[in-house]
DNA sequence: GTTGGCGGTTCAATAATAGATCCACTACCC
DNA sequence: GGGTAGTGGATCTATTATTGAACCGCCAAC
């Protein structure tokens, strides 16, 4: 049950054009565009589109006016005959990571097999730190993968990977002025909704509870935030932001941080589901009540967070369309395809939990 | 110059399919359509529209409510010349089981990929119901494998599998009289030494939140957790047991049932990471505390539960070496080892957590 | 210089596909 | 017997791939 992996038309025509030349059925000089588009009954744009990759390859030479050159030879045998893979780079070990995250890298795998590559996965802490050029460069040259998935990535290992001309996908958002392609969820967006949510349910004091760490995506939902309170017509309304690292003590000391004030705030958006359940537990302890005397919501979705009592209101994803989404955007890129875009970030659909409460405005 | 034969994705389905169909992959009924999209990564309509072209040629028959039937010449192909795959057989979605079995049939389909099998994973709710003779009689019809591996597996699929000489691995523990190849923790012993440490710890009213399914390992644990307070020299301790039926109101439920009563329970083992987190979310509700008020044991690990506070005490697990045992088994039984012995229980470690409190001895 | 053919680029119209929803039907569970 | 879950049948919309046709600047040859 292996399924043909090359299903659109311009790539059965790369893979046809692929044999011919290695055939030697053209010397020279390949027919002209509109001539291939005839005889092979497609289209120029799709013909053209074939050749892009074979130009990839470096099979072909397109000059202007001329025609398009056949250059080399017989070279993409070897590239067939090797083992296909890809690499996926992962801070942790996969058990650690949200369960969302392991489905779709798992259904990824599932994906990438049927388009005959392998997935390797990669537990590379080293690559995270400050200046991961060393484990980098360590890493990318004893793999040698045909392309490169990154999740939760951080500033330097995208430059480094923008610098290089490594075939990568980031797999999460990127940052400003980094070209690489990428897929993520609009966490802006989703932090400007939620914000919304609460300010419309009468809550005026708001606070998010966020990763310390500058990921381009917590980095999003910041600002996000922020905006969704400017923007908003309540003029008393106030944001706070409070950072942890990932783990249980240091979301226990942001919440001490942030309900020990004079005025604690009454919603929290909190950026992780794990955090979620350390904030969650945090606040039972501390005698809070879920959602009587504070509103919370998540911002990721996992699927044991069903089982909390109230059901956390929360932004939910398919990790099956995640995936499919990543898979796309990834054979683009193992196909040499002519412009490798970055589709549009996805926006999750907003599930009402219990975890949220309506004030009454004022005071 | 020769022309590409197919160019859409349905007629390269059709040719696909039609292949399967005379290797004998299906006896009697195709995979519903749904499925095939699923496997073969296509929408429905376009597999219809694939499925159009078989039924035109006569090779399938399609009957509303029940499926596509094979009509055409029932070849017996022989078995052994097909892809060498295993199944898996799951009552859920993927993603709604706990993080760590998702996790070892991760790591189980990267080793059989090793060894040349390829892992095929079957979501049948209809096989988990009370009589799953015609549900399993379908599927194993349908789908060819080389042997079978049984999560989460009834009494009635145990004994199907028993009564059929079908190759297959039970994920779980087997019922008393049920001789198959199994791998499993011991549920019983863990049971069992979580009631001896409430009881050292001063508890006397000690209750179990368990599946209400009889699962092989929760009779198991049921058993064991009698044991455990039975055997104590403590003559003045209670057992409890009150069911739950995996989701939170059910739990809920149960819970009320139990802290309605005038001597509730001051020690809680809980049978299930999920219903873990609904116990401890309920509990807060109702302003008890953990572990002040109640003492709380997890039976099962699983990755969130470090994101708790307190955290759950617990038996550990590692997956990894989990899914190295599956696989040891499973092999065993592709090669048709002579006696597919299964292993020892494992007993995972306890770590105690902070979800236990120490009671004064008495009144 | 003119011409015609070449690749490069863009555009709108169309076909294929994905994905979702509703229906009628069957079988099975309670 | 009624509820539930699964089946094929049918239809709809959004997205994507593909088409077909422009137009551009470049090149070589007449």
């Amino acid at each position: 049950m292996t399924l043909i992996p090359h299903r659109t038309v311009a790539s059965q025509l790369a893979v046809h054009l692929r044999a011919e030349l290695e055939k030697g059925t053209w010397r020279g000089w390949l027919p002209s565009e509109r001539v291939l588009s005839r005889t092979l009954q497609a289209s120029r744009n799709t013909v053209r589109a074939a050749l892009e990759q074979l130009k990839a390859d470096g099979l072909i030479e397109p000059i202007r006016g001329l025609g398009n050159r056949v250059v080399g030879t017989a070279k993409p045998t070897i590239v067939e005959h090797q083992t296909r893979t890809v690499g996926v780079l992962i801070p942790e070990p996969i058990g650690h990571l949200r369960p969302l995250i392991a489905l779709w890298i798992d259904e990824l795998k599932d994906l990438l097999i049927e388009e005959g590559y392998r997935l390797r996965i990669h537990e590379g802490r080293q690559c995270y730190q400050t200046d991961p050029a060393r484990a980098l460069d360590r890493l990318i040259g004893q793999h040698a993968h045909s392309a490169w998935v990154l999740t939760l990535s951080s500033e330097a290992m995208q430059r480094w990977f923008a610098r290089r001309n490594t075939p990568c996908l980031v797999a999460g958002s990127t940052y400003p002025d980094i070209a690489l392609p990428h897929y993520d969820l609009d966490y802006r967006a989703i932090c400007r909704h939620a914000a919304g949510i609460l300010l419309r349910a009468g809550h005026r004091r708001l606070a998010l509870l966020n990763r310390e760490s500058r990921r381009a995506g917590d980095v999003d939902s910041e600002r996000g935030f922020i905006e969704g309170v400017s923007r908003s017509p309540h003029r008393d309304a106030t944001a706070v932001i409070a950072y942890h690292r990932d783990d249980v003590d240091s979301v226990a000391r942001a919440l001490r941080t942030l309900f020990d004030q004079k005025n604690p705030p009454t919603a929290l958006v909190v950026s992780n589901s794990y955090a979620y359940l350390s904030t969650a537990s945090v606040l039972a302890q501390r005698g809070l009540r879920v959602p009587q005397d504070i509103s919370l919501i998540s911002r990721d979705d996992d699927p044991f967070l069903a089982s909390l009592v109230p059901e956390p209101a929360r932004y939910r994803v398919d990790p099956h369309s995640f995936a499919k989404k990543i898979v796309g955007s990834l054979l683009q890129i193992l196909n040499r395809s002519p412009s490798p875009r970055s589709p549009a970030p996805l926006l999750p659909k907003f599930a009402a939990g219990g975890s949220t409460s309506t004030l009454a405005t004022g005071s």
